[in-house]
Parts: structure tokens; C-alpha cells; sequence
DNA sequence: AATGATGCCTTGCCATCTTAGGCATCATTC
DNA sequence: GAATGATGCCTAAGATGGCAAGGCATCATT
């Protein structure tokens, strides 16, 4: 069925990593396979955009991190939404919303 | 009602332009103008972001173009799709809903 | 004469995604 | 014991593409 992988486009991937820690606080590498999952595989984010992306949220203040270790000892840096992040998600989807209904009216459109 | 302007998010704006003309040819600032009625009013595309995506698409050769003049007589460069603009603007589509896939399964996973 | 709409364009800025690396730890496999 | 692959962090260079802000010309309306 669905095994063609979608495309990120510009601006999208912050909602996707705000949305993946609303479901709880995890670290960079967890978010990627939280993303996955959550999108049925058919989202992969690549590490080279994902870890810009997690400081940039940061120093915006929709995420806080913290070092710590994973279920296995591991080290590793767990980010968490902050009440901003949960306003700027909402936000976001509101605006993917306008855009996809743009869209949506585009293909109706005569 | 719906009064909230949508953003562009980067990669879309090509296949807007593909959609507005797949109804029929047309001048860059009527392109403008045909995506703001199709759109109900909600998108409103830039000149600084039109005509560099003009330029763009028909090096990609998704359109053609050619002077002419609209029906006041004015002088107006008229874009036409192409038939890898048609296939192009296909592909798009699946593209964007394949993204809209992957943020409704977000939305919905836990 | 001035203004606003129509019509074309360019330039510089900026945000962000991709590709391609580097590095360390740990478990598994040969 | 050595190699490999997964886990985990990060950076740099390059390209893309939208935005703001300009410029210019014509034409109708005021």
C-alpha cells in the first residue's frame, strides 16, 4: 500500500518534531524513529535537518532539553515541549490547515 | 469567514501556478489574480515570488511562453502549460498528498 | 497633475533542507 | 579479538526558493 516515502517540504518538519513531543519527552535520535512511526513509515527525517532544527525550536523556546540516559544507559539529550511549544504547535496546524484548504479550494476551482 | 491569509510554504508555490494554468493560458500578473479568485481570496502570491517561479519552470520547461496582448490591448507575456507541466503538476499533487497524508497521521497516532 | 491599477522585472536577504561528513559507545557477529 | 551496524551527538557546504523592496512603463480615473 502506502510505501512511497513523502517529501519534507520547507517549513513543515518543526510541526512534525513539536508534534512527535507531544507525546512526551524523548531525545533527538528517538524523535526521528517517533516521526517514522507515528507517519506509518512513510516519514523519514534525515539527521542533517532534524538536529539544526531541535536548536533552533530551542533557542525559540518550543522545546527545553536536558542531558540524560536513555532505557538503556545510554547518554543522551531529551528535549521537552514547553507551554510555547504547545501555542506554536497549535499555531502551526492551524496554518497547515489555511494552506491545505488553499489547496483544496485550488483543485475545486473552475 | 475565512479572512486568515495562508502562507506559502517553499515547494508549493510551483504547483499553484501549474493549477491556474491548466485552466487555461495566461499573463503573470493574471496568474496572480486567478490563484487569489480559485483560492477564495486566501492566497495571495507576491511579484517578488511570481516571476522568479515563472522564469524557474519554463527553464524546466513546464510552460512556454509568448508576448502577446490582453483584451484591453495591453502588451503581456502569456504563459502556457506544457504537456511535462501537465504530467509535472500530476506529480505534485501526489506529492502534496502524500505530505497531507503523513500530518493527518500524525495527528491521529499516540 | 496625481493616483492607482496593470504589467514586467531584478536584487539582496534569509530560512531551511540535503548531502556528506566526523566522532563516540555498545552489542552482535565472524 | 575485530569488524560491523545501530545508537547517539554534531557540523559545514551547497542549493533552493520565498520575501521585501525596489525600478520602470502604460493607462484610466480623479
Amino acid at each position: 500500500m502506502t510505501d512511497a516515502k513523502a517529501d519534507l517540504l520547507q517549513g513543515t518538519l518543526d510541526m512534525l518534531i513539536l508534534k512527535a513531543l507531544s507525546l512526551g519527552p524523548l531525545h533527538g535520535y528517538g524523535i526521528i524513529q517517533r516521526i517514522r512511526r507515528m507517519s506509518d513509515e512513510m516519514m523519514q527525517v534525515e539527521q542533517g535537518a532534524l538536529y539544526p532544527a531541535l536548536y533552533r525550536i530551542e533557542q525559540r523556546k518550543w522545546v527545553k532539553s536536558k542531558w540524560g540516559h536513555n532505557e538503556t544507559g545510554r547518554r543522551a539529550k531529551f528535549y521537552t515541549l514547553t507551554k510555547t511549544g504547545e501555542k506554536q504547535l497549535k499555531e502551526e496546524e492551524a496554518s497547515w490547515d489555511r494552506l491545505a484548504l488553499v489547496v483544496a479550494k485550488m483543485r475545486e476551482a473552475t
